[in-house]
This record gives structure tokens, C-alpha cells and sequence, in this order.
DNA sequence: TACTCGATCTCGGGT
DNA sequence: ACCCGAGGTCGAGTA
């Protein structure tokens, strides 16, 4: 068994003839895009097969590697950071590992492994590839998500609760069964539990306020009302709702 | 306003002179990738920025686009399948838009708009790109999915339910809340429910068989008992089962 | 189109 | 490490 270890940058680059093998660092990392024809086979979680044909590779320096067909934004088949890649060159072991070699000896085959997730690539023609140098780790800035939402509701909550006069307001509140977006006590003692979703809120949001409920009520013994603060709701989770007295609070961003 | 349409290949090859539109035609799909000096402006369910940088904008046949950062699987920023693309020039346009302009007057301005939803792309320099021709839309065959657990399961469902005496067998039995996966009726008539996870479960697959069986309880007035079938259950996913007389049973790919 | 749910979920945060 | 939950989830299937 004849396996060779190199990095991604010379996968590309070499047939079958390079040992050396180099860490990636942090300054000099580069990834690489290749577009060919290629067949994938995939073992791990799960296993799957993809038919030789026209499929884009993506290495990103952090070890990542994803396979893109011509449809939708999400790879066909994908590795996560971390990935090793090595090249194999011993057909009989390419055979017992599923590979069936339909278009003759491939120019490389690449072996991406993660623990225990295994992606094999068989190029059989390389249309073209470019090295990515200095590759940007910059993060996105999200606006508008759920906790956006949750930072507006506390700015006047009381607004949302017009017949409650709140002693004390807290957010993310664990329990057993996840955090409370936002947990309001009144003069009463009551816990209002309020779920807050960005979007129109199914019956799983429905699901989650109870489970919050029960710990708060059957587990803790507190008096509790239970809402879901959503632009809108779907039909089978307002149905749900209203037969768990689970108020809608209508909320948006303006 | 200046705003002019081109497809996708055409939008890399050219400034901001092209008026023409094209439709992108089965046959002759091409799809695009481009690495260089990128800035994003996002504007839709959420909103986000991403800062200027070396990125890679990855275009499919089917509309779909993505900007790729040099981690992880996923992209910074995506537009699904059906995604128009055009190129904008005019510049007061483009700072109200969002855009600052950091490094001067980009190459490319382009604007990628999905329903409501709108991407915009700066770029300030192009390092490289290549066009994909007769690119795949091969879809790979996955096994070991839930729906192969349920499959297995069935083969021999009453050894899974060593107390009860079959007397129908269903699966994706629909309700209001979602279809239960496996449905078996007793000689008592009772109705056993089984959620299957081919993973570690948590509090929300009880949740979803806690909605199933109020259903046919509730509303339907059948004797229940409830199940979740998954190789291991997390602690509160426990916990939360044994409030509700919800049983795990073991099961998994051998 | 609306709704629901699986996923090789991925990813990030906590313990 | 693992556990756990959120997501612009994405994308498939169904009504």
C-alpha cells in the first residue's frame, strides 16, 4: 500500500510523485479551486456516490474542501476544517475502497479524511485550477437576527404585555429545555415566557414555549403565561397555540 | 438610474458597457468563479456587511451565487437558484445602496437580486476567474438516511415493541403537526407513535411526538403510547421522556 | 405557494 | 473533548 502525503496546494500540482509533506501555516496558507471531471465516493456518517462528470473542488486553507455540482448553493459532497488530503496511487486499494475507475487511470486521486469521514476524488481531467493566495477569514456582521428582535422588545416591553406591570425582566433564561428569549415577572409573581422568532413561527415554536412552561410551572410550581412574539404564525401553530393558551405577540422590525 | 442586465458570464468579461441580456439556456449553462478584492452588502431576511477582502464568488447555471471566505464549509454570503444579476454604474445609486467605496471606484459593481432579498458585490481588483462550461447537475445517492432506519425498523417492527401485538403498520401518517413516522395500531386499538432519529435525539424530536400524540389523543380520542427511536437520547431529551411517558427505544445502523 | 422536517446538517458557545 | 441549540439554516416533499 502506497500512500503519499501532500499538501493541497502540490495535490494539484503533482501526479503520483511527491513525498514531501508541509504544514500549512497561518501566513502562507492558500487554497485552491480545480474544475474537471471527477467522481466522488464518500464514507462516513453517511455514504453516498457521485457519477463522474463536470463538478468544481474548493480547498480552503483551514482544511475545508467542498464538491460543487452546477445547482444550488450547497456542495454535492463536503469535508469540514481540519481535513487531511493525501494522494493515493495504488489501484487495487482504489478498487476496494469503491472507486470503479470508469474513465481509465485518473490523472489524481485524492483522499480527504476527517476522523472517521472519508472522501475519495478521482480526476480524470483537470478543465482548470487556480491557486487562492491570502485567502480573507473575515467574519460577517449580521443585523436583524433573533436577538436584534429580543434587544427591541426589552426597549419597552411592557408594550407587549399591556395588562402586566413588570417587577423584573431577564433574557436568556436556561432551562432544561433551552433558553427563554425573554422571561417578564409582574407584581403578581407571574412568568410571562415569551419565544421570539424572526420569521413566521411554526409549531415548533409553539412546542418550545410549552417545554419552557412545564419546567417553570410543573417543575418550579410559578403561575406562568406563555407567548410567541413573531411577524406572523402558520396556521396549524396558531390552532396549536390557542389550545395551549399560548399567546401571538405580533412583532416586527418596523 | 443607470441599471444594466447581463448574465452572469458576461457581467465578468465587461465593464459597464454591455446592455444586452441574455437567457441562460440549458444546454449552453456556464456558470463562473472569481477570486479578488470584495466587498458585500447583503439587504433581506437579515442584513449584513462584509468587510473588503480577498474573496471567492462562486456562480452556478442556476442563478445561485455564493461568496466563499477561506474557512469553513459555508459561505459568508449566498443567493439561492433564480438569482438576476446586473451590473450598476452609477455611483450615488451605489452609496445609497449601502456601498462605501473603500478603495476607490470597484471594477465590477454587481447587483444580485432574489425576490426580496439583494446582494451586492464591489470588486476592486480580479486575481483571477475562470468560467465552468457543461457543468454537472448530478445529484449523489445517500444512504444510512432516517428514512433507511425507518425501512430497517419495519422489517421486524415487533421486535422494537415486545409488549404489543401488531395489527396495522403505517409510515408518514400526516397530522396537522407533521407526519409521524411510524404508526402502529394494537389489538386494543391503541395508537403507538414512534419518532425515529438516526442521531442522538434532543428535547425537540420529543416535542414533535408530544404534538403527535395530542393529536390522536386530544383531538382523535385514541389510547396512545408514545416512542423515540434514535441510537442515543440526550439527557434532558431523557429527562423530558420520562415526564411525558415517552420511551426510548435503542436502534441504529449496526 | 405555504408548511413541515431531515441533514454527512454546519457552526458557535458552553462545560 | 462533548453536549446542545440556533440558523438569512438549505432543500425536499407534500398539500
Amino acid at each position: 500500500m502506497v500512500v503519499r502525503i501532500l499538501d493541497t496546494e502540490k495535490a494539484v500540482r503533482t501526479d503520483y510523485g511527491d513525498t514531501r509533506r508541509t504544514t500549512m501555516q497561518k501566513e502562507d496558507a492558500v487554497g485552491f479551486t480545480l474544475y474537471g471531471k471527477i467522481e466522488v465516493v464518500y464514507e462516513g456518517r453517511a455514504s453516498s456516490t457521485l457519477e463522474v462528470g463536470n463538478h468544481l473542488i474548493v480547498c480552503k486553507p483551514d482544511g475545508s474542501i467542498a464538491i460543487h455540482g452546477g445547482e444550488l448553493v450547497k456542495p454535492l459532497n463536503y469535508q469540514g476544517p481540519g481535513t487531511k488530503i493525501k494522494s493515493i496511487k495504488d489501484k487495487a486499494i482504489l478498487e476496494d475502497l469503491g472507486m470503479n475507475l470508469f474513465s481509465g487511470v485518473p490523472l489524481y486521486v485524492l483522499e480527504a479524511k476527517n476522523k472517521k469521514e472519508t472522501l475519495l476524488l478521482a480526476v480524470y481531467e483537470v478543465h482548470h485550477k487556480s491557486i487562492m493566495k491570502n485567502w480573507a477569514c473575515s467574519k460577517i456582521k449580521l443585523i436583524k437576527s433573533e436577538h436584534d428582535l429580543v434587544n427591541k422588545m426589552l426597549v419597552d416591553i411592557s408594550q407587549y404585555l399591556p395588562e402586566v406591570t413588570p417587577t423584573f425582566v431577564d433574557t436568556e433564561t436556561p432551562t432544561p429545555y433551552g433558553s427563554v428569549d425573554i422571561l417578564v415577572i409582574d407584581e403578581l409573581d407571574v412568568r410571562h415566557i415569551i419565544e421570539v422568532k424572526r420569521r413566521k413561527a411554526g409549531t415548533a415554536a409553539v412546542g418550545q414555549v410549552n417545554r419552557y412552561g412545564q419546567w417553570f410551572h410543573d417543575k418550579l410550581g410559578y403561575t406562568i403565561a406563555k407567548y410567541v412574539a413573531a411577524p406572523q404564525m402558520t396556521n396549524n401553530a396558531l390552532e396549536y397555540a390557542s389550545a395551549h393558551e399560548v399567546k401571538h405577540i405580533p412583532v416586527d422590525f418596523d
